[in-house]
DNA sequence: CTCATATCAGAACGACTGACATTC
DNA sequence: CGAATGTCAGTCATTCTGATATGA
């Protein structure tokens, strides 16, 4: 099964999961609450629309994660003046300093998950996965 | 995010299940099926124990794929004589034939998720994970 | 008694679909 | 009208944690 690379790779992904889950989980967030306080973080306030379409997630899970991120005081809606169907989303001060404490562990998360490879194999790592991530959004 | 290794390793991972389950379940299967079907095949039968041991898939999950591959009359339980707590699990004519379609079915799914890498890219590629796997399962 | 075995119930997470009412 | 928006109710596959009954 080793020589499948499919395999292998959702092996690896799998155990980045689990390191993850760990490092979030003792701290109560999971995967969707660091990549939307990254995106509000980094590129603004947003509909929830906007923000599905920035993060890749589906804006059914959404609700549900701003739910959870709005009931911590990390995230604010409130609605847009110029479109009433729209919440505007922002973060509050807490979810500043919460999207740092995230982002800090996310960077331990690779760390460790890349701990045998050297600087420029992690980089030849990302490199071609990159390619395939490309391709496969692209294209299709 | 997308330069995050353990991001776009996710990403990627997410694809290649998207591909397995979209040909895999064109013929009624699931990555577990393969699974199983690969090990008993390569490296013959096996109590359920055994083969979670084998496959890495827990015990619990693992009822439940051989009740789904016994009923489609892929393997087979026979009880144990010398240990009357084990089933001894085999494949039968026709789960023979399944592994051979699901292990070409999984040939195709390589190249269709590494289809922009060159041969010694894929190896490349494949061998760095290989090597994050291995740190995993072994270390810790 | 301790351990392995097989089974069942169920949770968590992420990806995904469908329906719905509201508003543009 | 058609299209976008936010919400709710679900499914599915994989990983993982119990509890339990039985036999070695």
């Amino acid at each position: 099964m080793e020589e499948l690379p499919s395999w292998v790779l959702s092996q690896v992904s799998a155990q980045g999961h689990r390191i993850i889950v760990e490092r979030f989980g003792a701290v109560g967030a999971r995967g969707y609450h660091y990549r939307l306080l990254r995106s509000l973080a980094t590129e603004g306030p947003a509909s929830q629309a906007a923000l599905g379409r920035r993060t890749g997630i589906y804006l059914s899970d959404l609700v549900g994660a701003l739910n959870e991120l709005e009931s911590a005081g990390h995230v604010q809606r409130s609605p847009d003046p110029a479109d009433r169907r729209r919440n505007i989303v922002g973060l509050t001060e807490r979810g500043r300093e919460r999207a740092e404490e995230l982002s800090e562990r996310a960077h331990a998360v690779q760390d460790e998950l890349l701990a045998p490879l050297s600087g420029p194999e992690r980089e030849q790592l990302t490199g071609l996965l990159q390619r395939l991530l490309e391709h496969h959004q692209s294209g299709g």
